[in-house]
DNA sequence: GGTGCTTAGTACCGATCGGTACGCATGGAG
DNA sequence: CTCCATGCGTACCGATCGGTACTAAGCACC
């Protein structure tokens, strides 16, 4: 998307704010004074702060296909190291620095009205990670894939919101094994074994 | 506490507004306005829109020596069904109508300020929660009871957000299955079966 | 050197935010 | 009937919200 350099300053700054301090929290003004930028710059290149909004979580989803086919490449046939691998990355980030729980939740947090259009932009993206999961257990031996996906989807968004609130490195372990033990104990042994 | 009748009114439908859209969204005068009641009443009974955030909040939270005591007399000499009976009374709110998440957490993500007094008050009420959980394993053969308190605070916040955002009856029922799973998991046979 | 197009900031808009000064109404005590 | 205390709402405060009218600055083109 061709952004004036004004607005490649402001998308710069808006993600960053819009993650570290919330969308709702973050006035426009704000945003304009940290990126040395006049009021009307947010609005030509975005349309309104909503709009903004919408742009700032569209780039924090992911993309299922991308995500499955590079990781089917580093481990390929082994499902269940691939899934690990996803699951490791997110706990990675969980426990960084700077960190401040999953940017798609807190919108939908944030935003009560499920018709925001905030809102249901965060939505659309969690549902992508949702999918992403699905598509990672897809090839495990489980009877209810679905399930299993979700159950991870549950870890996830539970470990973002405790390292909010207790300690973000305990939560990211915490999310690697309890994948690691739920998925040991969903996983059918009777065609693992075949193999 | 005595609060005036104008005090009262302003109680019972700022705890409702304050659940169902949010601490930060919701306006002293739509309080005012919902209650029939004038804005100074508000001042009045409570200080501030924090204080009454605050008092909000409190209420919210949990007394883990209540509920454990309660509990364990339903249950007594069975650690594991008193845990599943706290759990299965978690997920039954979630997948209630109406409801709109954790109140806590939510607030949480609501106010990014780590200062914040709404915040702070949110945290300590989490806490507890933590607490509860804490002292719930504790009787269980477990390696590390903090651990898996831990974790089973990661489940219910995690089935919490993604009530929000998939299906309600979902996390609810995921909930359960997922603490039961994990828990089998992570209870120490040999102890257990000496019995 | 104008001319027109693009890009930008200053200064303002009405609406709403949390919070308050002030006055009215009621009711028991003397 | 008076007096004072209590409980309450109208009307307002300055600050901030998202959003915009207007104008100045830069620049290719003739």
């Amino acid at each position: 998307m061709g952004l004036t350099p004004a607005g490649e300053r402001v998308w710069d700054v808006a993600r960053e704010i819009f993650y570290q301090e919330g969308v709702r929290s973050t006035g426009v003004a704000e945003i304009a004074e940290r990126s040395g930028v006049g009021k009307p710059s947010i609005y030509r290149a975005f349309g309104s702060k909503d709009e903004l909004a919408v742009a700032y979580l569209r780039e924090k989803g992911v993309s299922p296909q991308e995500i499955v086919e590079t990781v089917r490449a580093a481990y390929p046939g082994d499902p269940r190291a691939q899934l690990r691998r996803v699951v490791a990355e997110i706990a990675e980030a969980i426990a960084a620095p700077g960190h401040r729980g999953c940017p798609l939740a807190n919108t939908v947090v944030e935003f009560p009205d499920r018709a925001h259009p905030v809102r249901v932009a965060a939505q659309e993206q969690k549902q992508r990670y949702l999918e992403l999961f699905t598509e990672l257990v897809e090839p495990l031996p489980l009877a209810d894939p679905g399930q299993v996906a979700y159950l991870i989807q549950m870890l996830v968004d539970g470990a973002h919101i405790t390292s909010q609130v207790f300690d973000a490195g305990r939560s990211a372990a915490g999310l690697v094994t309890a994948v690691d033990r739920l998925l040991d104990t969903f996983i059918d042994q009777e065609e693992s074994d075949v193999h």
